[in-house]
DNA sequence: ACCACTAAATGAATGCCATTCATTTAGCAA
DNA sequence: TTGCTAAATGAATGGCATTCATTTAGTGGT
């Protein structure tokens, strides 16, 4: 199976229909039906329609109208299927800022995109975290982009990378935050046992905020980008 | 399928008891054997031996010389598994230096214990991350003992919650961070193409840290600690 | 024009998995 | 003594990812 190497992520092709044509018995087809641009949309749509716990790849070969051992022509394992989409979604990561903003605006708006797009997908999340940049061209082309935004702010050489990742970090978990239950606070029987905590959960009840999570982000957020600018040369 | 086949529960590779007891028919026990404790620190054991991959509801009644099905007379199902797992790590966490250093030097230590506990266990972030506090009881008494630290560092209360949740994302993070592979950031064949990334990572390679995670991680914790204290009344 | 080779499909099989359920029985309360 | 219930069994269900032998349509070489 060599042609199941991985890498290179093309943009997405066509919307199959539905409508089942006369099936074929085995071999050669006509002409190939997979490749990994039209598996990773076919994942992208199933995760928007069943989410990720319908991403099997039994659906997945089914909502191409093929088997599953089919897949595995193109793809190693379901692990490289979330790798796929995970380079797919880190082009949808807006980076657009560097070059044109101050380097703390550009960083801002990099930041809240980033967890926008992942706090969808946060089953990439553990993959995406230990996953070898090799492995994911757009996602390189990223982290690029953003260390040349910092090197031109004056960051120091060394520190570039560990900026970061602490940022990464950052945005990962913050992404797990944003979907959290409402109610994820609430202390229910245990609140008299927990004074200091009920108390500071109700003051922030109180001010009414549309998605608390935001205001969680901001604020860590802020304090990451004054901190690290701090540091520059 | 073949019944046969199915489950073997009677499997000699037992770590409890090498002498084969009398193995009684069905029916209730002179003792009852399981319940939550008795799980939890079974689950903890089996993580500890074979991983989160070899947590499964099959080794854990194996573990504890049980039919799968009887687990589920004590648990709903295997996250509640996880669950009780996860708030026995909590109480793991060292919250002692609140009360008795000062509020920055409690939190530093706090989110350090934090993340090299969970760094153990981030199979279980994602299900912290969603979790009520009111299914953890030691999560919450965390919770509880963080705030009053907080608060008596002068925090405004209505901001006491955000900038936990804001340490809190970033110690999650952070904690996938610690298991990333070394090389994860090496560019490969791409390096031609990354001109600042390959060469940040280089700059940082060349600091020569045993623990690059550990770098990045202290620089956020910094930044966060230092803007989120300057915040206080 | 033939032929060999190979990429890309099939469908069956393997060995997992979590969870459900009818059944059994020990021990306690009445 | 009777009857109820908690806590166990073992079988069954319907998934899952992955492997493999097999098939065949095109393609490149002669």
């Amino acid at each position: 199976m060599p042609a199941a190497a991985r890498q290179n992520i093309e943009s997405p092709a066509d919307t199959r229909d539905a409508a089942a044509p006369p099936k074929r018995r085995a071999g050669r087809p006509a002409a190939a039906v997979l490749d990994q641009a039209v598996i990773t949309s076919a994942a992208l749509r199933l995760i928007g329609k069943s989410g990720y716990d319908g991403l099997t790849m039994a659906a997945l070969a089914r909502s191409l109208d093929v088997a599953p051992s089919a897949l595995y022509n193109h793809v190693a394992s379901k692990r490289d299927v979330l790798v796929l989409v995970e380079d797919h979604l880190a082009a949808l990561v807006d980076v657009s800022a560097f070059g044109s903003e101050p380097w703390d605006e550009a960083v801002r708006r990099w930041a809240w995109s980033y967890r926008d797009v992942f706090s969808k997908h946060t089953p990439l999340i553990p993959v995406i975290a230990v996953l070898p940049v090799t492995d994911a061209p757009q996602t390189l082309a990223m982290y690029e982009t953003v260390s040349a935004g910092l090197r031109g702010a004056g960051f120091p050489e060394e520190r570039i990378i560990s900026s970061i990742v602490a940022l990464e970090s950052f945005i990962f978990g913050s992404a797990f935050d944003v979907t959290a239950p409402a109610d994820i606070f609430d202390p229910g029987s245990m609140a008299e046992s927990t004074p200091n905590f009920t108390s500071a959960v109700q003051s922030l009840a109180e001010q009414g905020h549309e998605r608390p999570a935001d205001v969680a982000f901001s604020l860590g957020l802020e304090a990451l980008i004054s901190g690290l600018g701090a540091l520059r040369k």
